[in-house]
DNA sequence: TAGATTGTTAATCGATTAACAATC
DNA sequence: TAGATTGTTAATCGATTAACAATC
């Protein structure tokens, strides 16, 4: 399996590919073309195609992918073909929220540990699992070899805690705080930002109006 | 103003620079230059001009761009000079958690309503606002003349409330279900998929690794 | 005026789409 | 073999970066 760095628009459309074979292998489908994958998705065959071509020749000419098959190769390229570990910091509404979802939607992930400086919060469990003091961090991180953290805590807060993640040797973080974090070279981040998600779609709306004066 | 129909990258910006505005605004700053901005965003200086210069020339050449100025044009793009409304669609833990986070953290936008099916959770308040029966959606839709909704139910759920939505008047939609909406051409869908952020990351940890090796 | 910073035009880069040869 | 579908090369499209003239 040739690991370039491949393009991130790439590397996004893979989970989507991941979830479909999940769903066609539970219903014993063998085989899949990417014209298939193309009306359940909404890509292009073409991009598709590609897509998989980046990584290897997974398909076979004139039939088209296994499913069982290029499943495995995907688990590979991503990452996820071995037990996976996350952390979940900051346990307030929307943290819990994420840690629930992922512990029950999430076959490929597992939570590890659930963190908050709150005493409101610390001791209940989500899930099966207690949520525990912020000081317990490091150790969990180094305990379950932890490479991927989840933060939900306000913004002013997030730049120490990423420091002490990025120490403690996580090289990847999904920030759902609205701050940009200065991270080494090495670790990657991913802002998923509410704000701008639902401010932005209004632009939609006001066009929409205006196209009806037309 | 003219209002075309700019590329969704510039329009995915533009609620970061506004929330810088607002910030340098109550610390009562009334110039700020694209450099400055570059070094909060992350952006460079040169694309922070051009999104700009995309609704027309805000600044002045040699100082810089007035904030209050800008903010109010960039409103006004946007479409966040009037009140906003939007309503959630699946009450929940995630439902209920951003739901919440609108109400308290985002100046611009009104929830005027939250639905579910499940009697475990209607009648309950979330700061302040109660949750209803969703037969009672397209009737707060129209009254409050609602153009985009929040979805937060499960994905088997999700058609045919897109429709109903639809129907209504709705021409913007925040989906967090994990599938594919099928909606007509003038109607907009966001998709926030947790499970395609979290893991794609994991491809990241899997490529830390490797270089390590190297 | 001199220094600073915008707004705009040109060059580059990267991603998507189209076309088709390879091959099951 | 004929039909189907992949994998790959070429063409197009769009977004970002670089350069600089305009102007406060």
């Amino acid at each position: 399996m040739p690991r370039r760095n491949a393009p991130f628009s790439i590397i996004r459309r893979l989970p989507i590919y991941l979830r479909i074979l999940d769903n066609l292998i539970k219903k014993d489908v063998d085989i899949i073309s990417s014209r298939t994958l193309s009306s359940r998705t909404g890509f292009t065959a073409e991009q598709i195609r590609k897509d998989l071509a980046y990584f290897g020749a997974f398909g076979t000419r004139g039939t088209g992918y296994n499913t069982v098959y290029l499943r495995d190769k995907l688990l590979k390229i991503i990452g996820l073909d071995k037990t996976n570990h996350t952390v979940v910091i900051g346990s307030g509404h929307l943290g819990t929220a994420f840690g629930r979802y992922i512990l029950m939607k999430n076959p490929y992930i597992r939570v590890v540990g659930m963190f908050d400086v709150s005493n409101e919060v610390i001791g209940k469990k989500v899930e099966g699992l207690t949520i525990e003091h912020i000081d317990r961090l490091p150790a969990v991180v180094e305990e379950y070899k932890v490479k991927v953290a989840i933060l939900t805590i306000p913004s002013a807060k997030a730049q120490p805690i990423v420091n002490q993640l990025v120490n403690s040797g996580v090289t990847a973080i999904l920030n759902f705080a609205p701050t940009k974090l200065n991270v080494p070279e090495h670790v990657h981040v991913h802002n998923i930002d509410l704000t701008i998600e639902l401010q932005s779609l209004f632009y939609y709306t006001v066009f929409e109006e205006e196209k009806d004066l037309i």
